[in-house]
DNA sequence: ACAAGGTACCTTGCGTCGCAAGGGATAGGC
DNA sequence: GCCTATCCCTTGCGACGCAAGGTACCTTGT
C-alpha cells in the first residue's frame, strides 16, 4: 500500500462508525442488505462492500440491535430487511454523544473546529 | 467483550486517526514519545498507550512522515524527540480536508451536525 | 423449456492496527 | 549496591473492513 492512499485512509475512518451509520439508516426506515450499501456510498464517504456489510450485520443481529423479516421482492429473489431493536436504539443514542465527543476532540487537535 | 464497551467504542473511533493527531501534535513543537502519550490523554478523548504509540512512530518514520534526534534528559535516560518532514506536513495537511468530509458525511447520516 | 443475465445473500482469507502485557536500559536518591 | 522512576521497545492477540468467490432465486429472450 502507497504512502498516500485515500482509500485505506478512509477505510480506516470508516472502522467503527459504519456500524452506526447503518442502525441510523435504519431508524429512519428499515431496508435490506444491498439497499444499506447503496445508500451508504450515495449518502456520501461511506462508500463500502456487500462483503463489509454482511457480516457487520450478522454482527448486529448476534448483539440483538437489529432484527430481520424475509420479504418478497416486486422482481427478483427475497430479500432480508432490518429493522432496529430497542437495543439497537438505545446504542444509537448512546453513540451519537460518544462521536460528538470524539469529533471536538480531534477537530481541537487538528485546529478543524469551527 | 458486552454489547456496550466504551473503551472498545472509541477504541475502533481511534483507528486511523490518532496517527495524524501524532502528526498534529508534532506540527507545533518537537515531542518524545511518552510525551505523546500523555498530551494526547489529557488533550482529550485520544487517551492510549505505549504500546500503541511506539509502533506507530516506527511506521511513521518508515513512511517519511517523521524524522528522530536524541536528546539528553535534565534527568533520566535520553529521549528520541520526533519533527514533523515536508512529507509529514504535507500528509497532514492532506488529512485535514479528509477528517472534513468525513466528519460532514457521519454527521449528516447520524443528525449530529450544527 | 432452456440458457443467460440480473439481483440478492453469504463466506473465506488476508492485512492492518490498537492494545495489554512484558522486557530492558539509563539516571538519580538513599 | 539497591530501589524507584523514566523512557524506549517488542510480542501476541483480537477485531474488522475488504477483495474475491460462491450459491440461490427470479425474469427475459429465443
Amino acid at each position: 500500500m502507497g504512502v498516500s492512499d485515500d482509500a485505506a485512509l478512509t477505510t480506516a475512518l470508516r472502522r467503527g462508525t459504519i456500524e452506526y451509520c447503518v442502525l441510523a439508516l435504519l431508524d429512519k426506515r428499515e431496508l435490506y442488505g444491498v439497499e444499506l450499501v447503496q445508500q451508504l456510498s450515495t449518502g456520501l464517504g461511506m462508500t463500502t462492500s456487500e462483503g463489509t456489510m454482511y457480516p457487520l450485520l450478522s454482527r448486529l443481529r448476534r448483539n440483538g440491535r437489529i432484527a430481520t423479516t424475509w420479504r418478497e421482492a416486486p422482481a427478483g429473489p427475497p430479500r432480508r430487511y432490518y429493522t432496529l431493536t430497542p437495543d439497537g436504539e438505545a446504542a444509537l443514542t448512546h453513540f451519537r454523544t460518544e462521536w460528538v465527543v470524539f469529533r471536538s476532540g480531534v477537530d481541537r487537535i487538528l485546529g478543524t473546529e469551527l
